[in-house]
DNA sequence: CTGAAAGCGCTTACAG
DNA sequence: CTGAAAGCGCTTACAG
């Protein structure tokens, strides 16, 4: 099969080119007739606008990519496929072309995000699994291109974000468990460079008054082998509760309770909301994040930055969900809490 | 900052376009000198190659499209993640270009895979995630692009595919649940449009005399209900185990046993091996996809197809995993559903 | 080893 | 309402 061009059309419809590409982009100012005849032979030849062409020539392009770093560290975890689907879907209902670029950190150092934005044209782009260590999230500091960064904190105006209110999150799910009862809780964070394990570390300091923090790198197994440690230096008995900044870990700690006997002394609460944190025994007392919302204002705010030059930082509304590992009110009554 | 193009490069250096376009496409034929100059100056400047303006010019293009279809339909399966990370990682390596392209029936109504092919000046692809009753299902068995499916059973000589040999790994694990013990095997399939499941049912209906097939649309939900309603009409007594032909189903079918109280009597075998499988209570006896293989081998065998124009059908290694929800020995002393 | 020029498939002022 | 022509940023024979 041989490609056909605008060329084709136009021979076949005996108009020009120009016409073509103006009934292609519905230009208004041509006669009903040729819109007809020219729709016709498109179809009739299979003829479909070239986008490399399309893009080399026009003045205005419409391109957003979205960038996911690393994709495929954590098996279990589909919260890139959650916001590829939700932006994807999202897109389809304008007429902005989608691009998709993966990247991970040995990637970012070779090719900057300005080149790869000039490379494809890009008019926009959203960005989400960014580290602070990243070279792209330095380079975003002082970046130009309208962006909206997902559950990242940039110190730059002219890069949008949109995340849930992990703070806010953290510090209310710290402040149930203390209602509930658990008076001595303490915080299993991710790493020191993740945006949101910051942001919800800030939180669960701001409701406890002896914070005590340990960190377990967003790993199921590092958290594991975290509990059985501190088990060995510490009196696991002096801790009501333990907040992990992830569901991950919290499964982590629940499967180490479990080796240690300690099941069923300990709350433990997680945050995300994946879906393992349903299925899991006890299931999991969690924050739930909306990442249709988040893809869906992904794509909203960034056009918006795009068309009118309004940059926005938006939280996404959570969900605090209680289920078995963790109790959230003193009267065994469940309840949701919704934020 | 202005786009910074090619004839900027040639400024700079006193060359000639030509001579740039050369030096980045490693012509040989080239002064050392001249290529240290350019590669200085497009360094200084920031110079990227634009890639719409080069699809256009070249001859020979080398774009592979990765086309998934219904990503987000199932929240807790992230196979449709695993193969977009092992395809861009796979890709990585080569000098391809990546173009990804997320579809749904819907679009495949609006948009041709021909059409998309053309738009994108396409070299090959690779496709996933379709339904016999998928318009580009149709498309594909008179296609003429390189093309990989993965997980389909095209009638078209030109189209190459990589799965699972899911016949064999549903014959294999419906004869070692028989071995097992489990005399009366019934099999709960998921869609008789969907190509593994025409696949998985063909397998376990050569490995039994009496088969029992009945269909739960690849949903937990359904799957569950299924079994409810089974247990009205029936005597699930009579059933030794069920082999289920996905692993959401298999969980399905558990909820419901313990909902009926029929949890210690009846075994159950799901396929996949999603994350789910090893955290739900009981852990899930299982067939494991390797994604990873399938991603490898669907990349490979495309650009040898590309290249060479040799069409594969690839059958990747499987593994029956022995967990909880069903023995697979009659020997070992492992009591159903122990912790 | 290097340059001038045509061409890829479109869009878009500019005329008429 | 329509056409001729320049141009988008590259590549690639063709000369030299």
């Amino acid at each position: 099969m041989k490609k056909v061009t605008i060329k084709d059309v136009a021979l076949k419809t005996g108009l020009s080119v120009s016409s073509i590409s103006r009934v292609f982009n519905n230009y208004g100012d041509i006669s009903a007739e040729t819109i007809k005849k020219v729709t016709l032979a498109a179809k009739e030849l299979g003829y479909t606008p070239n986008s490399a062409a399309k893009q080399l020539s026009s003045k205005k392009k419409k391109i957003i990519a979205l960038i996911l770093n690393e994709i495929n560290v954590t098996r279990g975890v589909a919260m890139p496929l959650e916001i590829l689907g939700g932006v994807v879907d999202n897109l389809d209902k304008t007429d902005y072309e989608f691009v998709f670029y993966a990247t991970n950190s040995k990637k970012q150092n070779q090719k900057s995000l300005r080149q790869f934005c000039n490379e494809r044209d890009i008019t926009g782009l959203i960005i989400q699994g960014l580290r602070i260590s990243d070279p792209y999230y330095q380079e975003l500091e002082t970046f130009d291109l309208p962006t909206v960064a997902i559950d990242l904190d940039i110190k730059n105006e002219k890069v949008g974000t949109v995340s849930t209110d992990n703070t806010k999150a953290a510090f209310e799910m710290t402040q149930l468990l203390d209602k509930a009862g658990y008076k001595n809780i303490l915080f299993l964070n991710g790493t020191k460079t993740a945006t949101v394990a910051q942001a919800r570390e800030a939180g669960y300091r701001e409701a406890v008054d002896n914070a005590q923090v340990y960190y377990a790198n967003f790993s199921e197994n590092e958290a594991c082998k975290w509990a059985i440690e501190y088990a060995k230096m510490n009196d696991f008995n002096k801790i009501d509760a333990i907040f992990a900044a992830s569901d991950l870990m919290a499964i982590g700690v629940i499967k180490a309770f479990r080796i240690l006997d300690l099941e069923k002394n300990i709350a433990v609460a997680g945050f995300d909301d994946i879906t393992l944190a349903s299925y899991v025994t006890p299931s999991l007392t969690t924050v739930r994040q909306d990442m249709g919302k988040i893809s869906e204002y992904a794509v909203k705010d960034l056009i918006c930055q795009i068309e009118k030059d309004e940059i926005k930082h938006r939280f996404v509304p959570y969900q605090i969900i209680e289920r078995e590992s963790a109790r959230l009110t003193t009267d065994k009554v469940k309840t949701k809490f919704e934020a």
